[in-house]
Formats: structure tokens, C-alpha cells, sequence
DNA sequence: CCGATATACTTTATGCTTAAAGTAATTGGA
DNA sequence: TCCAATTACTTTAAGCATAAAGTATATCGG
């Protein structure tokens, strides 16, 4: 594996913006390093994409469907990126769209009964990938790093430019 | 912003791979919003992106240049993904690349005296808008979170798959 | 020396991602 | 009412990402 980042003993005499930065590398890095790992899994297992499970779980937790606006603010990406990912679900026969009633430019998203078996295989598997990933650290550090990545969120989401 | 993920309070009767997954998903949320505003500034501010940032980045820590494999192996990303980036930093003068003498099939690239210059204008804002995304996040709390993701990254690496 | 295997890299096919332009429906002001 | 601005969504162009197949070189056993 690539170790160039662990190197750098003497925090003091560093930059300005030297701390963030090494801790931007480095979350960045366990990120991927787990977002790799999943997206293997999905492929090999299941011959399906994380981003369609993102888009399958957004709707599993919105009992009631989301217009495309919603689905894409969940997912934290662009407009036009949950068109393609929306169609090929519906193909699939595993989500299902009905317009709104109160605003014929938009149309209401949800996982079809089919959709929402699928779902539940997919994310049973997904648990079990993540906790093997987490597998070897321990449970006191995996608390405290899940409240210091809740404080990270909520400062992050201060000085919002998105 | 999207808040769904901070509800469930009652960690005590979660199942098992519960806190995996809640630390999972704010890991993954954090990065992605950090690495949107870099990924935005990168294309407004000097018309390039991210993965090109990182192919200089690697290059400019190995002063001798690195070949294709290493440059991939570095960045976490496959092979065929590194002849693009490094053949469009090419046309723009920033990289050289040079035939391994010991191995034809080989070639090392290495950044221009143009492409230091420029990195090192990126490499410089780069660092103030990491400054700016943590601005808000306590200075102890950075800290404590370095220390906590060098030793998940290190967990990572043990059992992998990669 | 020579053929089989391995290695380094590129190409191809497919899919995600964004920004920007385009389409259609809604809303609000004259 | 009607038309201008806004909003919801789709399409398009360009770039990043992967896996898998292809090409060229290197290495190793005989």
C-alpha cells in the first residue's frame, strides 16, 4: 500500500494549513479506499452501481416517493445525473413513476414492490460489507469518530456554497 | 441541507453494523462536500480539475518522475485511467515523460520546469480552500480526527482486498 | 536461443458526474 | 388576460472511473 502520507513527524514547525490539509488527504483517502471496496461488491455480486443503491435507498426511506429535485438534494449530486441512473431503474421494473398532481413539470418516484425486495437484499449485503470493512477498528474509536465527523458535517454546513 | 441522517437518537438497540453504517455514511457525506467546493474551484478559478491536481501532486513529491504504474498505484485509481490525465498534462507543457532506459515497455514522466511553476500556484490555493472548508471545525477536534483516520486507514490496510 | 509467461501500458466499452443549454409547465405582475 | 420570469426536468458535451481486451517488451525455463 502507499504509506507517503504517514510521514511527516513534526506537527510544530508546520505551514499554515498544513494540519488540514493532512487531514483532507487523509479523509479522502479512507473514503475511497471504502467507496472501492463497495463498488466491487456491487458489481461482481449484485451487477449493479452505488450510485443506483443511493438512488434505491434515498427512496426506500421516503415512503410516499420523491420528485427528481428531492432525489438529487439527497444524493448531494447534479440534476441531471439522476435522470440516467432514474431511467435504468425503471427499466428494471424496480421503481415506478407517477406525475404529481399538483405540478404536471414534475413526475413522483418510487420503489416499486419489486424495487423494494431488491432493495432489502442489497442493503442486508451492504451492511455486512461495511461492518467487514470496520471490521478491525475498534468500537471506542468508531464512536468517536462518527461525533467528530457530526461536528465536521455541521461546520462544514455553516459556510455553505453548494 | 439534507439533515436525514442525524436523526435515529437510541444507538443502544441498534442491530449489529448500525454505528458501521452511520460512521460509513457521514465519512462518505463529508468527503464528498469538501471534495465538491475543491472540485468547483479547481474548474472556475483555473480551468482544470481534481485528478489532474493529484497527477501533479504525485509528480512533484518524486523529484526523479515516476511511470505509469507507480503514478496509478499513488493516486488509488486503475491503470487505464492515468494515460488520459497525464497525456492532456502533456499537451498543456506541464509533463515530460522520458523512456525508462532499463525498460523499454516503461516510460517516466516527470513535471517540466512550466508545470512545477504552475502546480505550484494550484498547490497553493488548494491549500487555502482546505483552510477555508475546516475553518470552522475546532482546532483540537482536527487533531483528534488526524489521529483517528490515520488509524482507520491503517486498519483498512490490513485485510486488503485492493 | 526460443517459446511461454509475465509485466507495463494503451485502448475500448460502459457508466457516473458536472455544467450548460434546451423544453415544458407554473407563477406572478402589468 | 397575457407575457415574462421562474422552476422542474432532460439532453448534451466533456471528463473521470473501471474492467477487460489488446500491444509491446521483458523474463525465465528448457
Amino acid at each position: 500500500m502507499d504509506d507517503s502520507d504517514d510521514l511527516e513527524p513534526d506537527n510544530r514547525a508546520a505551514p499554515a494549513g498544513a494540519i488540514d490539509l493532512r487531514l483532507w488527504v487523509r479523509l479522502l483517502g479512507c473514503a475511497k479506499i471504502i467507496e472501492k471496496r463497495l463498488r466491487r461488491n456491487f458489481q461482481e455480486q449484485f451487477d449493479t452501481t452505488l450510485p443506483r443503491f443511493d438512488v434505491m435507498a434515498a427512496l426506500d426511506r421516503a415512503a410516499d416517493g420523491l420528485n427528481m429535485g428531492a432525489l438529487s438534494r439527497a444524493l448531494l449530486v447534479s440534476n441531471g445525473n439522476v435522470t440516467a441512473i432514474v431511467r435504468q431503474l425503471q427499466d428494471q421494473n424496480f421503481l415506478a413513476s407517477r406525475p404529481d398532481p399538483q405540478d404536471r413539470r414534475s413526475a413522483i418516484v418510487a420503489l416499486t414492490p419489486a424495487g423494494k425486495a431488491h432493495f432489502a437484499t442489497l442493503a442486508s449485503a451492504h451492511r455486512q460489507w461495511v461492518a467487514d470493512a470496520l471490521h478491525d477498528f475498534p468500537r471506542d474509536d468508531q464512536n468517536q469518530l462518527l461525533m467528530l465527523l457530526t461536528r465536521l458535517k455541521a461546520s462544514l454546513s455553516k459556510d455553505d456554497v453548494s
